[in-house]
DNA sequence: CCTAGATTGTGAAGGTTTTCACAAGCTCGT
DNA sequence: ACGAGCTTGTGAAAACCTTCACAATCTAGG
């Protein structure tokens, strides 16, 4: 007997980001007074295909009418249900250089339910500077602030050959997700989710695009 | 007869980024002075298997050696080659704001060979200032600056109203790939390619990731 | 020169994701 | 109350990507 979780059912990465792509859209959708939706109007601002849609959805039940289309707000909020976006997360940042402090400042975050709630750094010259609101603590007492702030996603952006040791005493703070800059490959302990913004291999990535064109 | 084109034949995005892991690798490998390396080093390093790195590599033909692995310099030329870094690329930051000054000001791209040789913005408090030693242009010379200086990507990172615009005018400018930090899908036309790094969106992988453990 | 040991290159198998295609179901105008 | 016109939900097919497995080939050591 195959083993079964309570909860949702193990779901696709691009899966994820589509819905996370039509729930942006839906809300477009939502402000300007739409009642209901199409998968083809979700596919084309996407830039995929109606089908995709509705078998991206047909994951988690059907909630659409035939004829019609979905309901503009049933679907944002069973959306948001699913990418666990019915609640508020709280975010630290390791490392207030160029790229924490921007994210920092950023203030979109706090708008789709991300709160910036602690910034830590080792350079004494940044500790109890204000980025954003929220205060730079000095990365020594990371592991009892953060469970003081019951932090549940950090953000890594320290220079490289520091990433790995600030992930491991993420990890033993209890921190499950891990937004990484670095271009370090992380090891982490099981149930710790790590994704990782590589901006070099990005621009490697167009650099091929261009040259096999 | 099916259409044949001079160059590499399609290759797969998980594969390109692959090869940019394989590559840092190498680089490592060639740093400690070891003279080949064999597929299953080059998979453990990276959390894939040995057979996917032959797979990826056997796509451009042959270059190991039975028993005895691949030729570091050899196979760091090589991918260097297949991926376009054996030349140096013209980048161009559109938006001077938190996410394009870090951009600019940070040296790490220029290793790499991608070297910035241009910063624009609209705000005349910008314009005129230096950001990791490139002057900050307006943006109403745009087109004609980016000709002359023979820019090859451009770097997106103006508010999100604003990428639509840009994107169109870039791609007037012969821009022909785009790393866009906006929210928004941008329109571009055929020949151009845009890669999207949507932080937001990565935060609601990794809050789906959370709530579905 | 020959054998033991290691590693590549690659067809074939397996798995996953996307696309296709259409019956079923809903709405709205008449 | 009914038919025309859309749109969903979903099996089945197709496309795509990864893993397997092994013959072919190389090195190194005696
Ligand atoms: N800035 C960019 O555009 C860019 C681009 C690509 C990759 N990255 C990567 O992102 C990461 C951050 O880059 P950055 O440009 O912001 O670097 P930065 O040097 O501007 O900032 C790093 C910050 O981390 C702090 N720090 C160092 N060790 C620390 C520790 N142990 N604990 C806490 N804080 C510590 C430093 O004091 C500094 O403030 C790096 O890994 C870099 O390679 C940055
Ligand atoms: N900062 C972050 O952490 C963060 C996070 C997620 C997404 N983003 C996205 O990245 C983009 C840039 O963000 P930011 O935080 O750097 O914003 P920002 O407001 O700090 O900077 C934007 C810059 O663009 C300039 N600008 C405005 N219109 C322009 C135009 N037409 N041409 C040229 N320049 C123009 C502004 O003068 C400003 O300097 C935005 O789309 C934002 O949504 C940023």
């Amino acid at each position: 007997m195959p083993a079964s979780r309570a909860s949702v059912r193990k779901i696709a990465e691009p899966t994820v980001r589509r819905l996370s792509h039509y729930l942006r859209y839906l809300e477009a959708f939502e402000r300007a007074g739409r009642g209901t939706v199409s998968s083809g109007e979700l596919a084309h601002s996407g830039g995929t295909t109606s089908a995709q849609v509705r078998k991206d959805l047909s994951f988690f039940g059907s909630f659409g009418k035939r004829g019609l289309g979905y309901d503009t707000h049933e679907l944002v909020a069973k959306l948001r249900q699913i990418l666990g976006l019915d609640r508020a997360w709280r975010l630290v940042i390791v490392g207030a250089g160029k790229i924490g402090s921007a994210l920092a400042r950023h203030p979109g975050f706090r708008g789709r339910g991300f709160e910036v709630v602690g910034i830590f750094d080792a350079d004494p010259n940044r500790v109890g500077h204000v980025l954003g609101g929220v205060a730079v603590w000095d990365v020594k007492v990371l592991e009892s602030e953060i469970r003081h702030l019951r932090a549940d996603i950090a953000v890594l952006a320290v220079p490289p050959e520091e990433a790995q040791t600030i992930a491991t005493r993420l990890g033993r703070a209890g921190v499950h997700a891990i937004l990484d800059f670095s271009t370090a490959p992380l090891e982490v302990p099981a149930g710790v989710t790590v994704r990782s913004v590589d901006l070099a291999l990005e621009l490697e990535v167009l650099s091929h695009a261009l040259v096999s064109r």
